[in-house]
DNA sequence: CAACTGAACTGAACAGTTGAGTTCAGTTGA
DNA sequence: TCAACTGAACTCAACTGTTCAGTTCAGTTG
């Protein structure tokens, strides 16, 4: 019944380009319209005829999943993870984590595609479970590890004093970065002001309470 | 051409009644499949006649608008503002904010509904740009003033410093109630030992940051 | 209490549209 | 030469909204 009977995917660099096309235009249409958007014009969008979207991708169910993996592992953790890890090193922990904290933001304010992509996924749960399984873990919260490692290794090093590490990641998180993707969620952004603030006075908090007692 | 042309939606105590089937039928349909469920299903659900529906509501986005519009004045605050009014007469002021946090979030949890109707209202925001703007300020988070005049009042015993009020409010939400809201979006929960560690660890934070300098 | 009235409701069929996915004959390009 | 691609026409299912003949029911009148 479904295209996928026997059918394998074209390959070869053609197909490649063809392909990358395809999921860039269903990447834009999906967040210009959502999921109700119709294969028609995603093909269009492309510069593809729609039989090419249905031969690399069989449904329109696949392409979605496709978009939303792809969204998966894009880099957004990769300035702000390298961030965190020189955290070690700083000698002045407050600036140090008010600039990462600063890069991390920005990663996530300029990403707002990703969370609009979220958004579609949580309307979309009930025809994607796995989908929302997936992106637990991943998204613009999706590099606990490195938080938890710098968290540890300051809290090695005697700078933090954290009894509870779970609870001390979601609260850096709460405080940083959890505003931005609320307020996001309809469409409302956070002034630069209010951002600024919101690093300074979140790093601020979290030190006071987990940093030494040298206030 | 629409069906509204001269008509109004029918009155009477048995109206009233179908009326409430329906966007009762109508929220459960909307949030258990989407926007995209049928009329059909919906008139079913309400064990009444789709011309029913029609004849009380006109249009599918009508609708749709009704079941939003009900649940944003949905009292969702109520225990949770009175449980910070009496914030100010407190003795021991963590114990209080501990016990007021609780019911707060427990509202918010307990209504993953309006979170999740959140979600759709913003999914479809290009169809209904008006429910977007209508919903901002409300929602669980819709009670700022009473958080706000809870923390004045603490502020001008001087029981808190709090130099930035903006801030400070984003931040308790943050704190308290942002966590299940980002992770609700997917339908993760989270257990109640962790919500009891991000209660009282937020309500510490906070006080180690604005409370006076006893510790 | 019986007959009546009229608005609201039912059920089922129907019209019109939209959109997913397919078919196919023909074209492009390494 | 062969796999990939195109474009247009097509099927099929689902959905919104409408129509209509008949039914329910609260309230009114005699």
């Amino acid at each position: 019944m479904s295209a996928d009977s026997g059918k394998q995917p074209p390959s070869g660099p053609r197909a490649a380009l063809k392909r990358q096309a395809i999921v860039r235009a269903a990447r834009e249409a999906f967040l210009r319209e959502g999921f109700g958007v119709g294969m028609d014009a995603i093909a269009a969008g492309a510069g593809v005829s729609k039989v090419t979207v249905y031969n690399h991708f069989g449904s329109k169910e696949a392409l979605f999943t496709a978009v939303i993996t792809e969204a998966l592992d894009e880099p957004l953790g990769s300035a702000s993870a390298t961030a965190l890890e020189g955290l070690a090193e700083a000698e002045d922990l407050r600036t140090a984590l008010v600039d990462a904290a600063r890069t991390w933001v920005n990663a996530v304010r300029t990403n707002q595609d990703v969370i609009a992509l979220r958004n579609l996924v949580a309307a979309e749960l009930h025809r994607f479970p796995e989908l929302g399984r997936a992106w637990q873990g991943h998204g613009p919260e999706g590099h606990h590890p490195a938080v938890a490692a710098a968290l540890r290794g300051l809290a090695d090093q005697g700078r933090l004093v954290i009894p509870d590490l779970e609870t001390a990641i979601i609260q850096l998180y709460a405080l940083l970065v959890f505003p931005h993707m609320v307020f996001g969620a309809y469409g409302t952004t956070v002034d630069d002001g209010l951002t600024e603030r919101l690093i300074t006075g979140g790093v601020d908090m979290f030190l006071s309470h987990y940093g030494p007692r040298e206030r």
